[in-house]
DNA sequence: CGGCGGATTGAGCAGGATCAACGGAGGTGG
DNA sequence: CCACCTCCGTTGATCCTGCTCAATCCGCCG
């Protein structure tokens, strides 16, 4: 509604080695600089973009958090994603030139807007470029595949497991700690995500805690066995 | 592994409607025809390709059907789609090079080989053919939402409701009837793909028949009542 | 005809949902 | 600064959907 705009370059920004720009060389780098039009700031609760909207940009996040939800007529209403720094968004407008989902901030965070027409002009010039929208959109796929599989054939303890793995592994590769995380959505949004109700997660938290699996206070949650973790996501109980 | 090489142009090509041309003007679909190398068959159970396998290229069906499953290390299996001529298959490849699911064929099939490097170059050159590419991995990216939202939240009647109406939404598409179907895949699979296991399946199909909706004779489903199904899935049980 | 894989159906069980009560944190306004 | 309110999280009790285990049936193929 109200973007903020301010000028800005890929090539020297710190994200540069996990976000649009991987991978490229200096060359190159310098051509994606002319990609990003705008940075547009999100406030905490605010939208970038909404089921319905227009499509026009794909949007590299710099700071912040955001979740992607699609919902159906009769109000239900699914988390497909959430998305941290260095994280593309925006790709299920393609399609339809129209978004399908809404991508809402939760905490205020900061994206560069990447007008797609932009984007596809130039990855006819910068083969690099090309190839690198192709693999983020092919990591799309194969990321939903592993949700698929975790909402199709885990029980609530691998499903909460695998998510706090996933999450603290992004982190860890941004440079926070591999065993300390403060999570940005609520219960509910956690249930959501991994097709349980609130209550199941929460009282899934507090066995992982019983069994001095993690640590919670709230928000907080520092992993203390996190073979124990992986031993949960691993264990064959179907067969 | 043993690939049939039969020579063939897209631009004369029954499915260009639905498949990679869609959408194409006369002389761009002369470039497509560059595209695909050869066609290759693949018999009933046989596998098109297998996780771990190298990524060379994307296929189009061309004919016969198609699952898509990925596998955890400990034995578990999703199926994350099934496939019907005119869709294109293998896009979970392109990030890592090499294919993370399986694609095996439920009846003998046969699929146009586009090898990737081609594609690319190709969609340098052709916009709308590039365009057109990005559309597909968005469209699968938004099929998969889809298949998210009807995991996470949707109980068992819904999801075959959905399942049903999907899968003859798409035959219609190909000029197959509105309301009656051949299933491909077994009871078991469409379990692996909803997220339920066959017998719930079998059961909820039961159900389908006892309420006049469905009629069901192993793998042959007729419809009796497709609003029936469209009501079961909007019904808002959540709230 | 017999064997086999796939489908159906039944009985009992349990994991997670639902409903409900309560507690704690953080934000707001008097 | 404190009181209040609201949102979020936790926990308990109970219920129910879908899973498990098992028997049987059906259609197809050799």
């Amino acid at each position: 509604m109200n973007p903020q705009t301010i000028k800005v370059a890929c090539s020297n920004c710190n994200l540069r080695e996990l976000c649009m720009p991987m991978g490229l060389k200096p060359e190159e780098l310098e051509r994606i600089d002319e990609v990003v039009a705008v940075r547009r700031k999100v406030k905490r609760g605010g939208t970038l973009f909404r089921n319905g909207e227009k499509f026009t940009s794909l949007y590299a996040i710099r700071t912040g958090f955001f979740k992607t939800c699609v919902a159906t007529e009769d109000g239900r209403d699914q988390v497909t994603g959430f998305q941290m720094a260095g994280e593309i968004i925006g790709l299920d407008g393609i399609v339809q030139d129209h978004h399908t989902c809404d991508a809402v901030a939760l905490e205020d965070a900061e994206v560069c807007v990447m007008p797609f027409d932009r984007i596809e002009e130039l990855s006819r010039e910068v083969t690099a470029l090309q190839h690198h929208v192709h693999k983020i959109m092919s990591r799309e796929i194969v990321r939903e595949h592993g949700v698929m599989l975790l909402l199709g054939s885990m029980r609530a303890e691998e499903r909460l497991a695998a998510f706090l793995l996933n999450l603290v592994q992004r982190l860890h590769a941004r440079g926070f700690s591999q065993s300390e995380l403060v999570l940005r959505m609520t219960r509910e949004e956690i249930g959501s995500y991994l097709g349980l109700k609130l209550e199941t997660v929460s009282r899934t938290f507090s066995k992982f805690v019983d069994e001095n699996i993690v640590e919670v206070k709230q928000r907080h949650v520092r992993i203390l066995d996190t073979d124990a973790l992986k031993r949960i996501v691993n264990s064959q109980t179907c067969q």
